[in-house]
DNA sequence: TCCTATATGTCGGCC
DNA sequence: GGCCGACGTATAGGA
């Protein structure tokens, strides 16, 4: 954090001044405005006057907060054009993107409070037991998922990078298992339905296998009705091996299959 | 906007005096530090030390930003348990809510900037155009969706609340017209088939008709493999019509309908 | 409370 | 760049 700036009751012009040098350095802006807001473009919005706290990030993002909820009632992802004006007495700020075209003006009567500075923050962000970490865990140890399961060589791509194993149960029988680190929905019971139906015409024993942490009543019912099977999936078990991945094949996998 | 107290570079115990004062007075926070993150939940993540924003609102919404991205990176939704801790000569901020049990921990070693002021914002929000004004401009103007169509008087609960209409058109024909507001995409068109699917065991020549400002390729391919019509629907015309809501029937609509 | 469908969804994958 | 599917999706509305 270097030289922050940071200002109380500033005049348009001061507030247009430490904008427009901000945003040409790509600083971090903190807003606290008395504005109007509207928004035109997938949808459009208008909000009239009301004081709120506004953000103009170094990557062109601009989020606009009211006092109350999570979301940003208004925003513009990264890569928003930022523009700001003196007009007609007033300090209007325009945030445009295209593709989609879409225009977001912030116009303020009141500049409350304005703070600039430059964030360090050099983290990762982790995180913890993906999907993706989950299905390492399986590939090394098969026996998790069933006994005497065999994972067959060659993974099918079953869409959309999705982190799913094949193989052979221990009567041979052909195997789709589909992974979930959240409590699965009748959404994963028709996902992995999808992938597997079309082998069924052929082979209808084809078996289908969902693992997950949990899963809902009314999954649980329709998994029951498309002959899917459920098994609950020990996430504990699954984090302390993975925990221990440092001298083990884990390292391997990863450098294998990602 | 009153008493807002702003302070830079403050010791942990001025900061955990304003933190705790404004949390109880359900007072606007935001927040500079220096800062590592914990969130366990329905997933979990950790994120090391670096410098971030933290909005912490009057209805126990937290919100952490890094310099990029206009998402937060942590958050917790509204009515979140907040506490405030000094421990080890690091200042814990900790918010917890139940269903699901979630919990969210930001520990500070430096506390860079903060924040606390009551804003005063009674504004409304106002959406512009939502697919319930297209629905009523239809409903009003049925020619609109075809020549002579005519809505059914009884209007079929066709799930979760949808804006759709049912009628005949010129030839008596029964139809059913799903609305959107935004482009069309395959799902908008696996929608309205889940809704026709079963009329057509019944009677094979049921009408499906979705009406969008625009289509996109695959689903207008879908859309012809499943005989569902598209026309394009023209947002202006309806917006203008609707704008003229003072004076006309919209405002009866409103009361009828809704 | 659960389920369903929408959203300025956003985000990341692959083509 | 577009399409497709998951997401700590959130959120609203009905059963």
């Amino acid at each position: 954090m270097n030289s922050p700036i940071i200002a109380s009751n500033p005049s348009f012009i001061e507030s247009k001044d430490i904008l427009s040098r901000a945003i040409s350095k790509h600083i971090f802006i903190i807003l606290v405005a008395d504005c109007k807001i509207d928004y035109v473009g997938r949808s459009s919005s208008k909000m009239s006057w009301g004081e709120r706290v506004i953000m103009l990030k170094s990557d062109g993002a601009v989020l606009i907060h009211r006092k109350t909820n999570y979301k940003a009632v208004n925003w513009q992802p990264p890569g928003a054009n930022i523009t700001v004006s003196l007009e007609r007495g007033e300090l209007n700020i325009r945030a445009d993107r295209r593709r989609p075209r879409e225009t977001l003006s912030i116009t303020c009567r009141k500049i409350i409070f304005i703070s600039s500075f430059l964030l360090k923050d050099e983290a990762s962000f982790d995180m913890l037991l993906s999907e993706a970490d989950i299905y390492k865990v399986l590939m090394l140890y098969p026996s998790l998922i069933e006994p005497e399961f065999r994972i067959s060589k060659q993974q099918k791509e079953l869409g959309g990078g999705k982190a799913d194993i094949t193989g052979f149960d221990k009567n041979g029988q052909y195997t789709v298992v589909e992974i979930k680190r959240i409590p699965a929905d009748s959404n994963s019971v028709k996902q992995l339905y999808r992938y597997i139906s079309n082998l069924r015409t052929t082979s209808p024993q084809v078996r289908g296998i969902l693992l997950a942490p949990n899963i809902n009543a009314s999954a649980k019912n329709l998994a029951r009705s498309l002959s899917i099977e459920y098994y609950s999936l020990d996430l504990k078990k699954i984090a302390d091996i993975y925990s221990k991945k440092n001298s083990s094949d884990v390292e391997r996998l990863d450098k294998h299959l990602f």
